[in-house]
RNA sequence: GCGGAAGUAGCUCAUUUGGUAGAGCAUCAGCCUUCCAAGCUGAGGGUGGCGGGUUCGAGCCCCGUCUUCCGCUCCA
């Protein structure tokens, strides 16, 4: 059990999260899809409890931030529109050689750059030879080389964008073999067919197959926000800058899907679009970037656990991004993207879908489309994260072992087990009792079977924080013991305090108010 | 997707060269005990990932397939 390397503790995190009803493999006893997972009965606690502290400390929390629940199910053409038909489309090749995998328009595009080097060889020679009175342009439009380098330049992108326009997988392999583009590695012309991955997942509407039309799974739940921005601004008369947050299912058809609930086919965000007045989105940038930085921290986990990564290479859609990063076991990771996103995506709604997607400005008194900064973290990455950080394998004073899920108590799965010391004398009926009296407020179990050492074990492996148990001088005065998960301390308190206690401990709240 | 490795009870594993599967833990029932795992007795549970082939006979050999892990590749 023990973990000597990084690697066996990644391996027992998933073997423990199967043990103890927190992850199991999608349609296991089908032998399982790959990449993708269900959630057990401690897992969903946890998962909705992760889910609920985002929204009430983005939702609730704001008075300018509302929340939404948009269908999974996208017309074709808002994807179009967002950019994600093309940027999700990537023709890709395979040397059978070397084995290595290219995007087929980004061989082409190096070969086309080869060339165009050649140019500026020819330029740079040319610009030595005549000095001072070299005249580029017009060397560039008279060499008889360099326009025959161009006219090759040109000739190659025409095919190739027609190729591409008419989705003509077979001639864009024919453009890599008549160009005698070689593998880096193996150094061979051996390609296979040109292949299309469309990492969006897309099915039919309509039952009769003739006449339906396909829609896909969105891949992200960020533009279902945007196509319901101006719904939700007039319908809650809503004022720049303000927030429309969701969470919920997004759906990508990963190339390689791998790490467990890190990267799956199917899996949950939680997303926030802020829309601000163009000028503004640069403050508004930096203030998301802290504001969700110190909610992770929220959770009391090592403040070298997570740190932000700048991007330097943009997505077609974003003017500036950062990740959250969390050192999981398998090192660093993005956790959380916040986007700048310029007003990209309304822009392209407004062309696409005809309709105006502007916001008057009554203080400017001016209409104009406004920008966007986006927050979007994965559920089921946190999911992980909280786990990773959780699982402790303890060794303890009398030399014995225990596993202990560390979760932050408000998070928790179950916030409380009530063990009956034993199964006789009364024990278990006033164990019910307390059940029974607790469970309108907290997420509570109750256990008998087996020795007391033994449930604290399997509490501790679940990561319930508080353990009350009932024994023979409950009976006389009403008093119970409860015990910490973490320092296995205990204490004796009366029967009637025990949901006052619990609810101070393992409030959402006292998580909020630190925020 | 490619290459390598693996896939036997819920879990961890065994079954010496092919001869119709076992253990520990877990589970369930009963007994005993009880404040930090591993007391006693008994029971249930496997068409050996799935499909095909070779063989008189396959968990063990061969092929395919699915899943997982490692490496490569791709990535918003």
């Amino acid at each position: 059990m023990a973990s000597n390397t990084t690697e066996d503790l990644f391996k027992n995190i998933i073997s423990h999260s199967k043990e103890y009803g927190f992850i199991f493999q999608s349609s296991e006893i089908y032998d399982g899809l790959s990449a993708v997972y269900d959630y057990g009965q401690n897992g969903v606690e946890l998962k909705k409890n992760i889910r609920e502290y985002w929204w009430k400390s983005m939702v609730q929390m704001h008075d300018n931030i509302v929340g939404i629940d948009a269908a999974i199910f996208y017309a074709s053409y808002y994807l179009k529109a967002s950019g994600h038909v093309d940027a999700f489309n990537d023709p890709l090749v395979d040397n059978k050689d070397s084995k290595k995998r290219y995007r087929a328009d980004v061989l082409i595009e190096d070969h086309v750059a080869k060339i165009d080097a050649k140019i500026t060889k020819e330029v740079e020679k040319a610009r030595q030879r005549f000095g001072e009175s070299f005249n580029e342009e017009q060397y560039r439009s008279t060499n008889p080389r360099v326009m025959e380098y161009q006219q090759k330049i040109d000739a190659i992108n025409t095919r190739f964008k027609a190729a591409l326009e008419a989705n003509d997988l077979v001639e864009v392999k024919q453009i890599i073999l008549d160009l005698e583009i070689v593998c880096p590695i193996s150094g061979t012309r051996n390609w296979t067919d040109v292949r299309q991955f469309n990492l969006m997942f897309n099915t039919q509407l309509g039952s009769v197959s003739e006449e339906s039309s396909t829609i896909y799974l969105r891949p992200e739940t960020a533009q279902g926000i945007f196509v319901n921005f101006l719904n939700v601004q007039k319908t809650g008369r809503m004022k720049i800058p303000f927030g429309i947050a969701q969470t919920g299912k997004a759906f990508r058809n990963e190339i390689v899907a791998r790490q467990f609930i890190f990267r799956m086919r199917e899996f949950e965000q939680m997303e926030m679009q802020f829309f601000v007045r163009p000028g503004t989105e640069d403050e508004w940038y930096t203030h998301w970037k802290e504001k969700r930085m110190t909610w992770h921290r929220s959770l009391g986990f090592p403040l070298n656990k997570q740190r932000f990564h700048d991007h330097l290479k943009l997505a077609h859609y974003a003017k500036a991004a950062c990740d959250i990063e969390f050192e999981f076991p398998f090192g660093f990771k993005e956790l959380e993207g916040i986007h700048s996103r310029s007003d990209f995506d309304l822009r392209n709604h407004e062309e696409f879908s005809g309709k105006k997607q502007q916001y008057f400005d009554p203080e400017l008194n001016e209409n104009y489309i406004p920008y966007v900064v986006e927050t979007s973290i994965g559920l089921d990455r946190m999911f992980l994260a909280i786990m990773s950080q959780s699982y402790v394998e303890e060794k303890l004073e009398d030399g014995s072992e225990r596993v202990v899920l560390r979760i932050p108590p408000f998070l928790a799965p179950i916030k409380c087990a009530i063990l009956p010391l034993m199964k006789k004398d009364g024990l278990p009926e006033k164990a019910s009792e307390i059940f029974d009296k607790l469970k309108f407020d907290f997420i509570v179990t109750s256990e008998e079977k087996d020795s007391i050492g033994k449930r604290y074990r399997r509490q501790d492996a679940i990561g319930t924080p508080y353990c009350i148990t009932v024994d023979h001088q409950t009976l006389e005065d009403n008093t119970v013991t409860i015990r910490d998960r973490d320092t296995m301390a205990q204490e004796r308190i009366s029967i009637d305090e025990v949901q006052r206690i619990l609810r101070e401990k393992v409030d959402v709240n006292t998580a909020l108010r630190k925020l």
